[in-house]
DNA sequence: AGCCAGGCTCTCG
DNA sequence: CGAGAGCATGGC
């Protein structure tokens, strides 16, 4: 089954899942102009691989979708809508490069980078498991203990003979075992952090997909800085990717800060102070700004 | 080899 | 209270 999806323009298809091309194949990966991830479509399971069409001025996208059974022209519907969203299809960027055009090295970047939309985790609850995960140790690291975790936990799909998986569901990471965590290398305290996180949100004693209803971004990060293990950088990252909070800024971010000294040509390591500081003029957009930055670093540009 | 890496909590003094 | 230790694995 194919769709077609039209991204509001202008939109890079192979710029905006840059960030995927290297990630585990069996999970979520970009490469050759093509792009693929396992979503769930109600209950059922389902790979869907993307293909850009047309150009950065007129996009069109192509999704195929690869089930065990066949899907109704509903749940069609409904697995285009979460790539979409995943994508972030319906962004309009115009604003965001008005609000940093006086504010030269963020203009520049976002000249080179146009049509860059950040992407979204399909739950909230994966982007604070990613980001607990990510705590401290480096990306290299911390990538590799997130695979261990989405394939010892998360739930498989075969499509023409290959494995794909799913992100955990939070019941199945509530009643996960301490030895399993340690067994995917990360730290016995972290393993809590994500068991404890995921009881509560398989519990509904904490409902990680309504706090997107709150209208600001700094009661978000005070509710979820109440889990044990969620900081100030955790909540705003898990914001940030997980429910597309684009004005969040994790300052306290050691390679956003790296990447900020970069590109304002600061030759020493600057402050989540400093960082504030020159995010101040990007208003609402500090966060966008601070994945074109980030994209940026990791492209070694 | 050893040190450090997109933090956070817990324990001291 | 503020500072300091401890945690985990992989890359340099």
């Amino acid at each position: 089954m194919t769709l077609i999806l039209n991204p509001v323009p202008p939109y890079d298809f192979t710029l905006s899942t840059f960030v995927f091309s290297s990630g585990d194949p069996q999970i979520r990966r970009a490469e050759n102009g093509r792009f693929w991830q396992v979503i769930r479509v109600g209950g059922k399971l389902v790979l869907a691989e993307v293909t850009g069409q047309g150009t950065t001025g007129n996009p069109a996208l192509k999704v195929r979708l690869g089930s065990y059974d066949p899907l109704s022209s509903e749940e069609n519907e409904q697995a285009g809508n979460i790539i979409s969203r995943i994508l972030n299809l319906n962004d309009y960027l115009t604003p965001f490069y008005q609000a940093v055009r006086n504010d030269p090295p963020m203009r520049e970047l976002t000249k080179r980078f146009r049509g860059l939309k950040a992407p979204t985790t399909p739950t909230v609850f994966e982007a604070l498991v990613d980001s607990i995960t990510e705590q401290q140790i480096s990306l290299a690291v911390a990538r590799t203990l997130e695979s261990r975790l989405t394939k010892l936990f998360g739930d498989s799909l075969l499509v023409d003979g290959q494995m794909y998986y799913a992100f955990p569901t939070p019941e199945r990471m509530a009643s996960a075992t301490p030895e399993q965590f340690r067994s995917c290398g990360l730290s016995a305290m972290k393993g809590e952090y994500i068991r404890n996180a995921a009881e509560q949100v398989a519990r509904v004693e904490l409902d990680l997909e309504q706090l997107r209803n709150i209208r600001d971004s700094e009661e978000i990060i005070i509710e979820l800085t109440k889990l044990k293990g969620v900081g100030r950088w955790t909540a705003e990252l898990a914001i940030l990717r997980g429910m597309h909070r684009l004005d969040a800024f994790p300052a306290d971010d050691l390679g956003l800060r790296r990447a900020i000294a970069h590109r304002y040509r600061i030759n020493e390591k600057i402050t989540a102070e400093e960082a504030r500081k020159i995010a101040e003029p990007w208003g609402e957009w500090k966060g966008l700004a601070a994945f074109y930055l980030l994209i940026a670093d990791q492209m070694g540009i």
